[in-house]
DNA sequence: CGCGTTTGACCGGCGC
DNA sequence: GCGCCGGTCAAACGCG
């Protein structure tokens, strides 16, 4: 029973993010059943505490009390029987079944299956006054065994009440932080908006103060929200990375409630990959096992958990960040590496094939290639979600994408056919409105959101976007409203669960005013081109830092921000990075 | 020698 | 069924 409790409890969010002073959430859970307990029934002696606990237990109080002298009697007698032991002796004499029952009954938890198997057995060869006590007794050990199956039911839906009070607690909690974060910095932004704008308008020839001054802006968000969510994200891999091609998310969510085994996600991805060809890549199952069992001890599991009804299917979702960048790949302060480069269909640069290696299994990928229409633009398309923390350096893009990501799942669950509000999405994305550019593509297999951060002079490139990666609404709605909200994508997942709070909160209040659900609305949806840049410090940063060619230095410039410390060494953060020629390579295949 | 990249081969999905 | 295509694997290779 109580390994049964303790995979329920651990595996349940709730009961497991609830447990901030105990490490244990069965722990916590117990605490306060005990608490009730003690409240309606625990005012007797110890020793009827001892033996009576499942049956104090019970929730329904009501049953329990007319019986409980009577109970509290027979199991008070019992302990006496017990410590003098008169009753095994007298036992023994007549049956040796019935002298194994009554051992077995001195035992508190066993005792009770036992006699129960044993009763009718003895009574069916000992029928003496004594045998007849020992009936009495298993009798009423029979009764008692009856209510406390009830009362374990009881219990066990009054758990579940309890976790669901704890996940709404918890939902709110997070939401409100989140609009309090945004609130903070609207404000944040009409006290620096002039200084803002001027400042943004020398991004491209900007210093690291400057870009300090955006980033303190953002700082609040980014870190409340990348934070915790940081730490869940692994958990939430568990059910969300795996790309099986007949695995329904649905399932997923509920099979995988709770890592219940320590199995890595991955594991299972890996699993379903050609006949485990995967195996023994990159990863070692051991080793993983153990570093997802201390995962699981994250008390921030309650969050991954809530994720997992929409992160079965994310790795189907894609984010694309189009940057304007001379260097062979953006710089996003993960580590990747190169496992593949194919050319791809209607464009002559090469498409590279990257893998998050920040962790061992980290499902984590990114396709890198130049635009065909404007080499200079980089276009970076991430699928999948972290199972680690990630580092400040990962923090910039991270959370863009994160914010796309979460938009797309607010607009898809609030919109009839999937078709969101353009200007909703980039104050999702960049709040506050920018001159970058967010578009949402429903085109099969993957819902991709795409974020323009070239920031380029000429207004018109932005609008032509290369069709691969911003392909219109197919003209089936339905491919993309009711299906998208279990597909976010999840990108950088650690930011994703609070961001999507917030940018949920920015939708519900949008919604009421919004176009959503215009059908008429155009198929390549795009934020408006405000031609002025915009307060938000975020957008800034991020186009900076995507657009800069000395990128390197951009970013670290920003994440010292970010820290809000060692601005001067940050240069190091970054220089992990395997920047190969990607997509400069010439070697072409296919 | 270890690690990352390169690159040809392979696989599965999809359309015809 | 076949070919195309995107994506991945894994041996070979290069570099530090």
């Amino acid at each position: 029973m109580d390994k049964g409790w303790g995979l329920t409890l651990a595996s349940d969010p709730v009961s497991v993010f609830s447990s901030s002073t105990n490490n244990s959430p069965v722990g916590s859970f117990l605490k306060i059943k005990r608490d009730f307990i003690t409240d309606h029934n625990m005012a007797d002696s110890r020793s009827k505490n001892m033996f009576q606990f499942p049956g104090c237990l019970s929730a329904g109080q009501d049953e329990q009390q007319p019986s409980a002298a009577q109970e509290v009697d027979f199991f008070k007698e019992k302990i006496i029987n017990d410590d003098s032991k008169t009753t095994s002796v007298t036992v023994k004499k007549e049956n040796p079944i019935a002298e194994a029952a009554t051992r077995n009954s001195l035992g508190v938890n066993t005792g009770l299956h036992l006699l129960t198997a044993n009763t009718r057995s003895d009574q069916s060869t000992v029928e003496d006054g004594v045998s007849s006590d020992v009936d009495d007794k298993r009798s009423k050990n029979n009764e008692k065994l009856a209510q406390l199956q009830v009362e374990l039911q009881k219990m066990n839906t009054e758990n579940r009440r309890l976790k669901d009070m704890l996940g709404q607690v918890t939902n709110n909690y997070s939401a409100l932080q989140m609009h309090f974060v945004a609130l903070m910095q609207q404000h944040q932004q009409q006290n620096h908006g002039k200084e803002s704008n001027t400042e943004q308008e020398n991004v491209e020839g900007k210093s690291s103060e400057e870009i300090k001054k955006h980033e303190d802006v953002v700082v609040p968000r980014q870190f409340m929200d990348l934070g915790p969510s940081a730490e869940t994200d692994e958990l939430s891999n568990s059910s969300s990375d795996e790309r099986t091609p007949s695995g329904t998310p649905q399932n997923h969510a509920e099979d995988a409630s709770p890592k219940n085994n320590a199995k890595p996600p991955h594991d299972q991805e890996k699993s379903t990959f050609r006949d485990g060809k995967r195996i023994g890549r990159e990863e070692s199952p051991e080793s993983e096992s153990q570093t997802w069992k201390a995962q699981k001890l994250d008390p921030s599991a309650g969050r991954a958990a809530i994720e997992q009804s929409t992160d079965a299917t994310m790795r189907k979702a894609r984010v694309s960040v189009r940057a304007r960048s001379e260097a062979p790949m953006i710089t996003d302060g993960c580590q990747w590496r190169k496992y593949g480069q194919k050319m791809a269909k209607g464009n002559p640069c090469p498409r590279a094939y990257y893998r998050c290696t920040m962790a061992v299994g980290c499902p984590v990928r990114k396709q890198v290639q130049r635009c065909a229409e404007d080499r200079t633009i980089l276009i970076t398309t991430y699928e999948g979600n972290h199972n680690h923390p990630l580092p400040p350096a990962a923090m910039a893009m991270a959370s863009t994408t994160a914010a796309a990501a979460s938009m797309l799942l607010s607009g898809s669950m609030s919109s009839a056919d999937g078709i969101m509000n353009p200007n909703l999405l980039a104050r999702a994305i960049l709040p506050g409105g920018s001159s970058n550019m967010a578009t949402i593509s429903a085109s099969a297999p993957f819902p991709t959101v795409t974020l323009d951060l070239t920031q380029n002079p000429n207004p018109l490139q932005l609008q032509r976007p290369p069709p691969q990666f911003q392909v219109p609404f197919p003209g089936h709605p339905q491919n993309f409203g009711p299906v998208t909200a279990p597909q976010l994508p999840q990108v950088f997942g650690q930011a994703l669960y609070n961001q999507s709070k917030f940018s949920g909160l920015q939708l519900s209040q949008e919604i009421g005013t919004s176009q959503l659900g215009h059908h008429a609305q155009p198929h390549l949806l795009h934020t408006g081109q405000q031609p002025s840049l915009s307060h938000d410090t975020l957008s800034a940063a991020t186009a900076a830092i995507t657009a800069d060619p000395n990128f390197t230095a951009a970013l670290a410039a920003a994440i010292s921000s970010i820290i809000g410390g060692g601005a001067n060494s940050n240069t190091t953060t970054t220089s992990n990075n395997n920047n190969s020629n990607a997509t400069n390579n010439t070697s072409h295949r296919n």
